[in-house]
DNA sequence: CCTTGACCTTGACATCATGGGAAGCCCCAC
DNA sequence: GTGGGGCTTCCCATGATGTCAAGGTCAAGG
């Protein structure tokens, strides 16, 4: 299979699976005379399992250490639930972070006219002026 | 005022004022015959502005439309509210959207023992055997 | 046999905001 | 006049992804 029908079936992208071969994610597949990468089953399998970990936001850093606690038949789930509740945490800091930002955004604009006077908080606030 | 004492004044890198020049969102300041720059109180309270509008998670780009409307003395404050009203739907979706995997990802770990047996339903689910 | 179109290859560049470092000039205090 | 710290510019790196370009390859149809 070549590396286009790999993306379609994993559902990433042909540009980032050379990618991820290139920053030694996935390891380098064979090649046609030609030069042609040539994916199996096996492979698209891993894609698929890198897909689905960027889709729970884990950086190509984690979603290293995640293969690699994968494919260690010895790994104890601990060290995986460890794992993922370390990122759970990240996660819902960096929700908390932005969910502060807008907040604090929205108590400016509920005291915004809103007209077409000049007379903005919102930007009073950005300049200091409050 | 060289741009190290603007920058502690300012609460922004010496580095990111030297940036944020080059990229146009400020102008350039006068500079010294040795070609130090040269910032006043004007110049700081710009940057103080940036500041706090990188701190509510504006973008450069975004701040550049806010530096206008700002300088703008005849805007409508309705101009300025419907622009952070549009930022507050960002930021919620984006938390949205990180709660959602971290939702997820916690269902997951509810479900794996995270003792020393190897079976884990968090890495089952990425690898799609569930 | 040749063309066409779809696909593959590598490589370079862009994004966004920020930091790091190097080479070299400048200023002030001692 | 020297030492240390500050300033200048320029280049490189991050992280994940996309875009574009130039050129090779393959399969199908005339």
């Amino acid at each position: 299979m070549n590396i286009g029908e790999a993306a379609r079936h994993a559902g990433v992208s042909a540009k980032m699976i050379r990618h991820y071969e290139q920053i030694g994610l996935i390891a380098p597949v064979p090649r046609t005379d030609a030069g042609y990468r040539i994916y199996g089953e096996r492979e698209v399998h891993t894609l698929r399992f890198i897909r689905r970990a960027r889709d729970l936001g884990f950086s190509v850093k984690a979603i290293g250490q995640l293969l690699a606690l994968w494919q260690d038949r010895n790994r104890a789930s601990a060290d995986v639930k460890a794992f993922a509740l370390a990122h759970i945490e990240a996660l819902n800091a960096k929700a908390a972070e932005l969910q502060a930002m807008a907040r604090t955004l929205q108590h400016l604009a509920d005291h915004c006219h809103g007209d077409h006077r000049p007379d903005c908080p919102i930007l009073e606030d950005l300049a200091g002026d409050g």
